[in-house]
DNA sequence: GATGAATGAGGTTTCATTCAT
DNA sequence: GATGAATGAAACCTCATTCAT
């Protein structure tokens, strides 16, 4: 990718993050990316597929993250720590991708909606294997599973609503600080866990 | 109000937590109303006066609620559970209000923006106070409050994105959850509470 | 139709004539029409819509001519006389309808050209059809009934780029000159016709 | 010519008679050509200089074919013979040429267009001189000269529109049909000519 | 109260063309 | 000789809004 082709995607992320995608226009991308109008379309199809290029390339990151969480351990805890703190480290990193990828979805037109749309299920389909291997063997407990997810998920999204780089918590604080929650909210017991440290949630 | 100017307000509400504001054009939102759009305008000022009515009562009925819901009780504890209890319930009854109200800030452009904003503040003041109160008075803990009343509050307002009337779960027994939730997130001691009953979060 | 709406169609037509479909912008065309090229979309859908209105109304009626001038009579020499007649006049005297229906088929994109080509396949068939009577009862002749057909279309087709209603030459006198060069093109001996007037071609 | 010119100008030369000038972008240009769009400018100057060449180069020749056509014989009705011969053969074996030319004179701009008219008035100057000293001798006869003229060479030209190389009809076969319907359009006495052979127009 | 007609401004995208490499 | 990058102008079309009826 070009120096420009990066910049053009940059763009793309901050603006469509900020005003949406209905709420930018191909103007204003093309001011931000420092190009002409006309030259935003070396670097991409239409506005729409830039969309896709930027959701899809995110998805698809956080899907191989997850795999690669997944894959540390056999243990469902330690899994669902793994897919936490990635996920919530992710949230706060880069959190125009995931705000983008977030609140887009609606903004695309068919087919690429579903493919998005596969994409985000196979990643949520990773949180849900985990939780479901935990719940069976009894290391996670949930009275509506279902809810827990989603509810979990919710929270650890939210980060990228709020994390601020320049606070007073690092990106290590806060996935810590996630992990030990996502425990409590799966009825994991604390004190059997890393030595019993007190860990505030 | 006329039958009319309710059906376009719905209208407005369905259509801009769909597709937003800015995804949202004015004939699509006549013919949802069952109207004209030229008789839209009877109706309502442009079309971001019909978003800034739709936010500010939403958020004005959010704030008198929260209001009610601290009034119920001096007790920071108590004053918290309500007051989860009154956001989950107006998040998952009303996903459209809070779905707009979250999601369309940015389309406002000044001062309607300002407006909203500071209501909006208005309320998370109320959550603020509470919680103030509450971890001078030791009842509540958290290393880093601010962070946690932002991930309280995304936790709770997540049910707006997916809360199924339909679904397994009541109302009622949603904003139990949530409210048992929300103590544990803040470190309140359930055994002391309600008979040590065996809260399954 | 509104006095706009025929103003529209009347400016569309001479443009699409004058300068061919992609030739003439849509301002061009508002700007003829006496309207701005906003308010050009009241009365069209797409300019290429427009475009399919005018080739099918044209060509609707040009079958519908046919069909009234092949029931005239069930002699195929007679029917035959009337196609030529009618169709010369409709191009001398509507030149534009038929310049647009005989050039811009091309600018159609499916399926609205399968529906034009449709409809001329329909108004050919029916000078086949008559050709063909003629030739089986042994009072038409031509070597090449395939050829003479398309040679005598468009040679009859020809007056709408040159025909000048100004000239000397009347639309009776035109399609009494054509009618009878038709009869000569396919072998029908002039003198058991009309006394055995000398009919100079 | 370089390969690369000849397959610019061939690409030209079947895109404008498939889709009109207007309808051709240069991008499509160069695709049929087989070069980049950039490359494009090393063998022509603008779009519409390649459309005056092609234009230019087609008529010059058939210019010089008409004035050889004349100069094979100095009588008139054998001089109509050869200019119909050579104009239905060119028109047929070069059918893109030929649409172009008759139907991209309007894509022109002055003073390109001035000039083109130029070459096809005197081509048409050629049949007009042709024509006038056949009716001087008296071996031509038409009551409307001018419109014989237009009929004439409009029905001719119309091969470009339908003949098929791999038809029924040869070139040569064509040429003979026209030539006899031209001579029997302009009055010429076909029992006098060819030993009185029975020539089925 | 209701709406068809109208529009200036702006939407996204494509145009023919140039130029540095 | 060839081309990727770039662009001002203009393409078609839709926008939110107004107004006479």
């Amino acid at each position: 990718m070009t120096p420009t082709a990066v910049r053009v995607r940059r763009a793309a992320l901050e603006l469509f993050a900020e005003r949406g995608f209905h709420g930018t226009g191909i103007r204003q991308l093309a001011e931000r990316a420092g190009v002409s109008s006309a030259s935003l379309y070396h670097y991409m199809g239409t506005k729409e597929e830039l969309l896709v290029a930027l959701m899809t390339d995110s998805l698809e990151r956080l899907v191989a993250d997850a795999q690669a969480a997944v894959a540390t351990s056999s243990d469902p805890v330690s899994q669902l720590e793994a897919l936490v703190r990635m996920h919530v480290t992710a949230h706060a990193s880069r959190p125009l991708d995931t705000r983008v990828g977030d609140h887009e979805v609606e903004a695309l037109s068919e087919p690429a909606r579903a493919q998005v749309v596969t994409l985000r299920d196979r990643y949520e389909q990773l949180w849900q294997e985990v939780l479901a291997a935990g719940l069976e063997d009894g290391v996670l407990r949930s009275e509506h599973p279902a809810v827990a997810r989603r509810a979990l998920l919710e929270m650890c999204s939210g980060v990228a609503r709020w994390f601020d780089p320049a606070g007073p918590l690092t990106l290590e604080g806060l996935a810590d600080h996630y992990a030990a929650l996502a425990c409590r909210l799966l009825g994991v017991s604390p004190p059997t866990r890393r030595g019993g440290a007190d860990i505030c949630v």
